[in-house]
DNA sequence: TAGCCGATCCCCT
DNA sequence: GGGGATCGGCTAA
């Protein structure tokens, strides 16, 4: 898996609501589509082309597409992705590929677009994030609608959260989180720098189509208040009215940032 | 329902 | 040695 080619900072190609990257569908006649058709009409996994676009893009473009996790024993959970942050690579103060540092540990931000980077957090929640175009950059995955294998997440989540075990979990619950997601999709460090477009266990699949375009509020990114003005910056991207989102920001949805 | 706060340990400086 | 892209229980209103 090769390190992804360096492009120019993406933080000034920020898209308004009107030219964002299209959530779904086909692209114009003649070009080909990211989109690949399975056998049996199940839609077929996402591929390279798909991630191969700027962070907020590519943030912007996963909502409503469909994680899916194949456990060992066969079991295939999907969720569908309702709510990402960007991250824009080195001059994004928040990123951990802040003014370019490339370690062991995030060495997947810097990978091919498409690639995972799975990191250990307050040292017991694992959180999940997307390369994208651009070195360093990335997208988080926040929260999923749980479309599929809802018992199967409730019991990893029983199983993997702390504290106690005994109250059954609402399906609002499940995948409301960056680290719950990890947690109901059995996502661990094991899949750091796995490639979403080739991995048998993990892929994303084009979501089912929606009457319209997908309303999409975006507001400033969660728990990164140390970052001065990219802490500010609407970089978190939610599927509006869903109420599968982590956190609701009704001030963004005020200003008209959709 | 919102706000507070402790848990827990890897990674970076 | 210190901080962190979180979570969930507890308390107050």
């Amino acid at each position: 898996m090769g390190l992804k080619r360096q492009r120019p900072p993406e933080a000034k190609q920020q898209r308004g609501p009107a030219e964002g990257a299209p959530a779904r569908g086909e692209g114009p006649p003649g070009t080909r589509s990211v989109y690949f058709s399975g056998p049996g009409g199940r839609p077929a996994r996402l591929g390279t082309e798909f991630f191969d676009q700027p962070a907020v893009p590519l943030a912007r473009a996963l909502l409503g597409q469909v994680l899916v996790r194949r456990l060992s024993d066969g079991t295939e959970l999907r969720g569908r992705v309702v709510e990402t942050e960007a991250y824009l690579g080195p001059e994004d103060a928040a990123a951990h590929s802040r003014g370019g540092r490339q370690t062991a540990r995030n060495r997947g931000m810097f990978m091919q677009p498409g690639t995972l980077y799975v990191y250990l957090i307050y040292g017991l929640y694992f959180c999940m994030n997307v390369s994208s175009q651009g070195a360093g950059a990335c997208v988080l995955l926040r929260a999923l609608e749980p479309l599929e294998g809802q018992e199967a997440m409730r019991q990893l989540r029983s199983t993997l959260r702390r504290g106690s075990a005994g109250r059954t979990l609402k399906d609002r619950e499940l995948c409301s989180g960056p680290s719950k997601l990890c947690q109901a999709m059995a996502i661990d460090k094991g899949f750091d720098q796995r490639d979403l477009a080739a991995d048998e266990a993990v892929w994303l699949e084009q979501g089912p189509p929606e009457p319209g375009e997908l309303a999409v509020v975006a507001a400033p990114r969660v728990g990164i208040g140390q970052a001065g003005e990219w802490a500010l910056k609407p970089l978190r991207f939610y599927v509006r009215g869903s109420p599968w989102v982590s956190v609701v920001d009704r001030a963004a949805e005020q200003n008209g940032q959709a």
